[in-house]
RNA sequence: AGGGGUGUAGCCAAGAGGUAAGGCAACGGUCUUUGGAAUCGUCAUUCGUUGGUUCGAAUCCAGCCACCCCUGCCA
C-alpha cells in the first residue's frame, strides 16, 4: 500500500506516460492542446422516463469523472421532450439516484426550459431554407426514406417557401393542426447512405400535457434537433452518449453548423455497460416488475441503482466498479464477479462483524454451570481497530450452523465431528463429546465440554484448533427475516435467447429465499441501511421491511468460500 | 445488400513502429481466532485472419472473416 503515489492517486511514471486516461480523456487533452475548447463541461442526460441502473451509473461516474478530472463542469440534464413518456416521478428518483451516487451536479436543467430558444432557432432555420413542413403521413414519410440500400424519395413539401413554411410551423405551434398531421422536417439529402440524414423530422405535433410546461406548448422538438442544440445552449464542450448514437453524430454536427452555434459541442460515443446474469434495458427490467417476477423498483435483485441502493451496495463501491471496467467502443459484458468485488472490498473494511446463525443446531456444553452467562467482548472489525468491540452473552446453550458439524466427517472437513475440538470465536475451545438424533437419524443435538483456560479463543498450552466457528447464546439470540438473494438469472447472457425462447426462461427462481435467522443481541438496534458482516457468511444490510423487534437482513453478497468450491 | 462501428487471456482493458500494463476470475504457497481478509507466486512467444511495408508491426497498408448499430412523428 506503501508505494509514491502523484497527485490524484496514481503512479508518477504512469501519470507521465498517459495511462489510466481513457480514450474520451485523450480527444479531451488533444482538443484542448489544439484550442479547440479552453474548458471542459459535460452533462448527464436521462430522459425521465425510468429508473436509473448501473448501466447509466456508467455514464454518471464518466462525465462527472471527466468533469472533474480537467477541472471543468458537469449538469444533470433531464432530456425531456416527449412529454407522453416522462412523468415527475422520474426526474425525482433520477436526482436522488445521481446524488446517492456521490455527485452534485453545476447546473440542473430540462431540455424543457429552452423550448423557447429551440423554437426561436427552428424558424431560422426555415428562414435560412434548411427546414420545411411536411404534410405527408407517418406512413408516408417512411415510405419515401427508402431503405437500408435504396435511396429515399424527396418529399412533394419540401421545396415550399420559407414564408409558406414559417407560417404553417407558427400554426403547428398554435395549435390549428391535429397531432400526426404536420412536421418540420431538416433539408438535407434523401439519398444519403445515412438514413438519419434523410430529412429527419425536427418537430411533431403532439398534444398531450408536459409534466413541467403543462400546455403550453403543443409541439414537440425530437431529440436528434434538441439535443445537440440543448449542449450547445448549455455551453457543453464534450457530449458523450453510447454508440447507437454513432450514426446521429452528422445530425448532430448539422444542427450546431447550420445554426452556427457560437459553442461547438462535440459528440464522442463510448459503448454501453453489460453485466453477467443480469439485464440492462429498460424494456426488459420493466417486464421482470410490471410481470411481478421482482417486488418493484427498487427490488433488491435489480440492476437499478435504487435496487442496489436497498440491496446494500455501497455507492462508493459503485464508483470504484466504474472505474475499474474501463472505457471503450468495444461491446462487452463485464463479469458479475468484478462487481461484487468491488462490494466485497469495499464492505469488508467498513463493515462491523456479527453473528447470525441461518440453520441451527442445538449445542449443550455440559460443563458449562447452569444458569451462568458470560459477557465475551468481541472485536468488530479486525481490518478496523477503530470500531471497537462489543459485549457478546455466552451461556450453557449455544445454537451453531448445523453445517459446521459432521457425523463422518471429510477429510478436508476440519469443523466439529465426534471428538474434535474447534473454537468458538472469541469464546473457548469446545470439543463434541456425543450428539443425540431424532426419530428421522438426523442430528439434532451435541454434547460438548468446554475448556474454561481458553476463555477468548486463546489456548495457553500453545495448543492448535483448525477450526473456528461463529455461535450463538440460545437464551439471548433472537429471531429476525434473512432474505438470501442469489443472481437474477441462472442464464450468463440473458440477453442471448436461444431461438424460440425468452429472456425470462432464464430467469432463477432461486433469486431469493426467505430464512427465520437467530441473530445476536446488538443486532436488535440495527437501523435501515445498517450493514454487517454476519460471520462466515457475507455481507448483509438492515431493509426496510424490517418491524421493531423482528429486523429483516437482505444478503448484500456472500463472502468467497474456497472450499465449497473444492468440495 | 448500403452506411457506421468493433475485434488484445475465461471476463474487462492499457498499448499510438522498439519486442504484450493493470484489474476480475482461476490455480498454487505463506499467514490467519472468519475455509474471509492479507500476502507471495503462476496465468498471451502473441494481439480476429491472410498477405505486404520495415532492421523491427498489436501498432502502418491491402484483402478476408466475425460480431454490434441504423429504415420511430422514441431517446
Amino acid at each position: 500500500m506503501e508505494m509514491t503515489m502523484g497527485p490524484g492517486g496514481r503512479p508518477p511514471e504512469g501519470e507521465a506516460r498517459g495511462e489510466g486516461k481513457n480514450f474520451i480523456q485523450h480527444l479531451i487533452d488533444a482538443d484542448l492542446a489544439a484550442g479547440n475548447y479552453d474548458r471542459v463541461q459535460t452533462r448527464f442526460p436521462p430522459e425521465p422516463n425510468g429508473y436509473l441502473h448501473i448501466g447509466h451509473a456508467k455514464s454518471i461516474c464518466l462525465n462527472f469523472g471527466l468533469a472533474v478530472a480537467n477541472g471543468g463542469a458537469c449538469n444533470l440534464r433531464f432530456d425531456d421532450t416527449n412529454p407522453t413518456k416522462e412523468e415527475q416521478e422520474f426526474v425525482d428518483s433520477i436526482m436522488e439516484d445521481v446524488a446517492w451516487l456521490g455527485f452534485q451536479w453545476d447546473n440542473l436543467h430540462f431540455a424543457s426550459d429552452y423550448f423557447g430558444d429551440l423554437y426561436r432557432l427552428a424558424e431560422k432555420l426555415i428562414e435560412i431554407g434548411k427546414a420545411y413542413v411536411c404534410d405527408l403521413s407517418a406512413e408516408e414519410i417512411r415510405e419515401y426514406r427508402g431503405t437500408l440500400t435504396e435511396p429515399g424519395r424527396e418529399s412533394p413539401y419540401r421545396y415550399r417557401d420559407p414564408e409558406e413554411n414559417l407560417d404553417l410551423f407558427r400554426r403547428m405551434k398554435a395549435g390549428e393542426f391535429p397531432d400526426g398531421s404536420r412536421v418540420l422536417r431538416a433539408k438535407i439529402d434523401m439519398a444519403s447512405p445515412n438514413l438519419n440524414l434523410r430529412d429527419p423530422v425536427l418537430y411533431r405535433i403532439q398534444k398531450s400535457r408536459h409534466h413541467r410546461t403543462g400546455d403550453d406548448w403543443c409541439i414537440y422538438p425530437m431529440y436528434d434537433y434538441a439535443h445537440p442544440l440543448s449542449d450547445a445552449l448549455e455551453g457543453v464542450t464534450h457530449s458523450i452518449c453510447t454508440m447507437e448514437f454513432e450514426d446521429h453524430r452528422p445530425l448532430y454536427d448539422w444542427c450546431i453548423s447550420s445554426l452556427d452555434m457560437p459553442v461547438k459541442s462535440r459528440q464522442i460515443e463510448f459503448a454501453r455497460l453489460n453485466i453477467t446474469y443480469t439485464v440492462l434495458s429498460k424494456r426488459k427490467l420493466k417486464l421482470l416488475v410490471e410481470e411481478g417476477h421482482v417486488n418493484g423498483w427498487d427490488d433488491p435483485r435489480l440492476p437499478t441503482l435504487s435496487g442496489i441502493r436497498r440491496r446494500g451496495y455501497p455507492a462508493a463501491a459503485i464508483r470504484a466498479f466504474c472505474e475499474s471496467i474501463g472505457v471503450a467502443k468495444a461491446n462487452s459484458t463485464v463479469d458479475i464477479a468484478q462487481l461484487e468485488f468491488f462490494v466485497r472490498d469495499h464492505l469488508n473494511y467498513h463493515t462491523p462483524r456479527a453473528m447470525a446463525v441461518m440453520d441451527p443446531l442445538k449445542v449443550t456444553i455440559t460443563n458449562y454451570p447452569e444458569g451462568q452467562v458470560e459477557m465475551m467482548q468481541v472485536v468488530n472489525n479486525p481490518e478496523n481497530k477503530e470500531a471497537g468491540s462489543r459485549p457478546v452473552p455466552f451461556s450453557r446453550d449455544i445454537l451453531i450452523e448445523k453445517s459446521d458439524f459432521m457425523e463422518f466427517p471429510s477429510k478436508k472437513f476440519h469443523r466439529l465431528s465426534p471428538g474434535a475440538e474447534i473454537r468458538l470465536q472469541n469464546a473457548y475451545y469446545i470439543r463434541c463429546e456425543d450428539y443425540r438424533k431424532d426419530e428421522n437419524g438426523e442430528v439434532v443435538e451435541l454434547f460438548c465440554t468446554y475448556d474454561p483456560k481458553t476463555r477468548g479463543g486463546w489456548s495457553e498450552d500453545g495448543r492448535r484448533v483448525k477450526g473456528t466457528a461463529h455461535w450463538l447464546s440460545a437464551p439471548h439470540a433472537f429471531r429476525g427475516e434473512v432474505r438470501l438473494y442469489d443472481r437474477l438469472f441462472v442464464a450468463e447472457n440473458p440477453d442471448e435467447t436461444p431461438e424460440g425462447g425468452h429472456f425470462l426462461d432464464g430467469l432463477n427462481p432461486a433469486s431469493m429465499e426467505k430464512v427465520a435467522a437467530y441473530l445476536e443481541p446488538s443486532l436488535l438496534e440495527a437501523k435501515v441501511g445498517d450493514a454487517f458482516q454476519f460471520l462466515r457468511q457475507g455481507y448483509f444490510v438492515a431493509d426496510r421491511d424490517g418491524q421493531p423487534g423482528r429486523p429483516v437482513f437482505n444478503r448484500i453478497v456472500s463472502l468467497k468460500d474456497s472450499f465449497k468450491k473444492k468440495g
